[in-house]
DNA sequence: AATGAATGAGGTTTCATTCAT
DNA sequence: GATGAATGAAACCTCATTCAT
């Protein structure tokens, strides 16, 4: 009767993960339920079960290959550089690009309203590692105080990051350009002591 | 075998903000229940609801002496202050020390698990923007980018102090110098833009 | 420590009384809570439930006797008159003057919000089946009609008294008059059945 | 052993409504939980709120159309009538047929512990409206004793088919008649004002 | 492959009522 | 005689999830 036509698996399924993704990005994990999701991709509910399991794993199959997608990107930059403090810079313009070309997937990634204490924390967690150790080897610095220290880069960039969606207020390389300019003669600092 | 005799009312008062201030620090606002406050503390649903009205509130009335706390540490800290430059040094210190000194409010300040667009949403963010202007005129920059560098160094700030929660690697006035020693030089680079 | 002086019990009682019946009156007994009341009388809960056992009992001490003064005027009103006809019209004036001289008294006899199948129903339904009886006596008409007859009268000077409280367009014993000149003659009209 | 099969929606519906309205009607809205009218269908509650979204849009989706056929079936015994006097008594026999046809659904209309306030109360207040002024209509009296008129007569309608319910102590249109005939004189009285 | 129908479990909130002092 | 403190019980409502077709 309905005149929707069936769609191959594979496109079908890209079309419900697209959706979804842009409802959490907007509105949060907490706040979507799968009733709306459905119903914005078009679907019955059953099938977004059918093809993935749960609302966890329909958000963690959302938001991985965007996390996958960007660790590559600043992977492959900071691979390009040839010192550390080069790496940093070419890193955060590939974390700043990427928040350009695709910030639904990027808010996905820094939603504020995931569940504690479930297998997303622990996906999220382990992305967020995984960051920090780019950031970790891409840091002209060494010893304790490099792990702090890229934890609190990503913080501002994540910050700056959210800030730069709420307002687009500059261009996207300019806020990367911003952070780093602000950290670089400092981490030439820490180099030193 | 409890402590379940008749408190007066400002003594529970009290325990109640305490004990709810403790499991959302512990587990996010989201994931606590009022039936679990209330059993934690030692007490009936109803009592909570007579002392506080709602969750919202409750989390509220825990949430806001402490946002108060620590911004008036702040702005304490930044008032000492001869130069910019050693506002926002000791204004970090402050702001570290606070979380020092008493980390389960200072995680409740930083839940992820917040409902948006509420009353807690908007306290929260009020109360973020406080911390922001803060921030902005501890710095010395002017111009455009300031509102963008003060919420890279907050963010900053936020994701070393949930790095410290969750490590206690070094002392919390360590944490502290190794942000500002990282973005001090940088800022005297803006401020000669 | 307070200076509200010790009423002796029979004042306090009536002061309680009175509070409560004027917002049973206002809003219904059902959206009264005893809080409410206490907090308007000015003493506590438990005072309330020393003085009158429960939220029914309370209702049903400010109404009863509201119910046996206007039970007592309809009664002296229906006995100096000569005819039945003018039982009925001096009842019904009665009503109205009753109505007119303490609407918040009527308003409770009348309040819609009571629950239905209790101590408080039951004792609604007695004192309107007496009034009915009064209604019935009054009746210039015998036989099997003069029950629903009785019924029906009470019924529309239920509505017309609620309208009258509701705007008073007009005094309260023209509104009786209005009442009494459309049933009279037809009134005739089931005698000479 | 039970008729819990899977019902297609429409039918479901209108049985949910039906068993709703059976209690309503018997016991009141205020007094009638979701949970009973739940397992009075056969069904668990979140299916009921599928259905009709919360209690009150429940009760009004069984009220509303009951409130529209006894309009409708009032205002084509009016429309049908030569006279004003005629359409009075035409329309209280529709009244009292519709009362004997469904006595279910009348009592819905007339149910006295509906929360004061609300949505319920509205719609309630404006279909009231609506009979009254059909009533008004119908009345051979002009001027401002029109309103209070239409209002008493309804009053005793009301009253006259509560007791109708309660007794059956005779036909439903004896009950009409004997309403009509107690007025009808009276209203020639008003005219000739 | 897909769906309409249905549910288990739990969350926040409210209120009449009573204890211990 | 009076109160502050406290509770039992239940109401409305929501949501992720699954059955039967």
């Amino acid at each position: 009767m309905s005149t929707r036509t069936r769609l191959p698996r594979a496109e079908r399924e890209q079309q419900m993960l697209a959706t979804a993704r842009g409802l959490f990005a907007q509105r949060g994990y907490a706040d979507v339920t799968m009733d709306e999701v459905a119903s914005a991709v078009g679907v019955t509910k059953p099938l977004l079960y059918t093809y993935f399991g749960n609302k966890e794993q329909l958000f963690l199959a959302g938001m991985q290959p965007a996390a996958e997608k960007l660790l590559a990107s600043v992977v492959d930059a900071v691979r390009g550089a040839a010192t550390p403090t080069e790496a940093l810079r070419q890193g955060l313009h590939a974390y700043f690009a990427f928040l350009d070309a695709d910030h639904v997937a990027w808010r996905v990634l820094y939603d504020e309203t995931l569940p504690a204490g479930g297998e997303i924390a622990r996906a999220v967690g382990e992305y967020r590692d995984r960051l920090a150790r780019l950031v970790t080897a891409a840091l002209p610095v060494e010893g304790p105080a490099v792990e702090p220290l890229a934890i609190a880069i990503l913080g501002a960039a994540e910050a700056l990051g959210r800030w730069w969606t709420r307002t687009r207020a500059i261009p996207a390389d300019r806020a990367a350009e911003l952070l780093i300019r602000t950290i670089e003669p400092g981490l030439r600092n820490h180099e030193n002591r």
